[in-house]
DNA sequence: TCGATATGACTCGCGAGTAAGTTACCACGG
DNA sequence: CCGTGGTAACTTACTCGCGAGTCATATCGA
């Protein structure tokens, strides 16, 4: 006879319950923010106790740097399968988007993580999301470069400034999508494929 | 006789040194954020004492809150100006952004103080942030609205995805800009008619 | 009985906000 | 000219709560 709270096991091997932690604390740092987020808060959403995190994770950095690691591992994996696709300029754009789009469906706390502003910057977190981003702005800096080169512009200052603009826009459309659940990812690639239509005046289907 | 710490007044008038503080605490809050400053951080940056910031601004957030009031209207103010110019179109984002780069010329802080991911949601603060960030979204909506109307893509939630990117796209150039303090207003603005011309594949000189 | 799973009840530092006092200046009556 | 009191400007030295992290202990299966 187990009351509702009681020290002692429940029984839970520690692989299972290490799971189960860090999809709770996806979920809450990605609503709240990690800088917002208190351990104390993901325990109480786990029905578990504080220490236990801090046995199993050893400080919130190190739990944090678990979701993060999951979160950075699914986004760069599925963007270099993309990229391996072997689509070029624009083409190559959507069918990222799409991969991605596909790879969040169902898993939106994962993209709220990786986009944390409160994300600590120091520890093996920081340098989790530094080599994250940097890979995102190598593939993004390709990209941006074949276009710049094709309109005849090879100014180094112009690619770095297009290569942030062109990450913000990547950015907002797939942070776009997140905000709004009801959206398929089929749907969402075809909005991308119209409004991509639309700004650069060409078919952009073959 | 006045010795380097002492308590008693320092002779300097309310007026001027609420001045002195809102500029100090524009260059924190701009630096690291609504979220990581914290009070005594700005009064020792200001050469003053804890206190004194609260007898005159009431709390962080009130501060904050006058700080983001020079800074959105400043930014609104610019943005508004650039409006009436009568400019449509691509043409009018241009004149848009380079308006505000010669309004931010040597105040960069202001943009960060505007664009702070850390800022309060409640309170006053959050009141000010929300209106500038609702006029800035009312701008954008109108420019895609004529540019996806122009493309014959008339359905809303494209409408409402594609301000989201725009809006973004001018953040990101700006934000840009503030990282890079030896580029000047004039410069900028000539790299964002070549993006813009290299994107959209046409001229807007006209 | 041992080790893994678990927790209640702490410590400790940091940062927001405050109470109470100190100094300089100025307006006024003598 | 000289107190003298009022007020604006300013500080030191607190309180207080919150959240990260820890310690000692409890339960349970093998």
């Amino acid at each position: 006879m187990t009351s509702a709270t009681r020290t002692g096991t429940k029984g839970v091997a520690r692989a299972d319950r290490e799971q189960q932690i860090l999809d709770v604390a996806g979920g809450v740092f990605a609503e709240q923010g990690f800088a917002a987020t208190s351990v104390a808060d993901i325990a109480r959403e786990a029905g578990i106790s504080k220490p236990l995190i801090y046995n199993y994770f050893g400080s919130k950095e190190g739990l944090f740097e678990r979701c993060l690691l999951e979160a950075s591992s699914l986004l760069i994996g599925e963007i270099e399968r993309s990229a391996r696709l072997g689509a070029v300029g624009l083409r190559r754009a959507l069918v990222t988007l799409e991969g991605v789009f596909a790879a969040l469906d169902g898993r939106a706390w994962v993209w709220a993580v990786a986009n944390d502003p409160t994300a600590p910057v120091s520890d093996a977190a920081g340098d989790v999301l530094g080599s994250y981003r940097r890979r995102l702005e190598e593939l993004a800096t390709e990209g941006v470069g074949e276009l710049l080169a094709l309109a005849g512009d090879d100014d180094a200052l112009d690619l770095d400034a297009m290569t942030t603009v062109w990450s913000n826009v990547f950015t907002s459309l797939v942070t776009w999508w997140c905000e709004h659940p009801g959206v398929t990812p089929d749907q969402m690639s075809a909005r991308c494929e119209r409004l991509f239509g639309a700004v650069f005046g060409m078919s952009v289907s073959g």
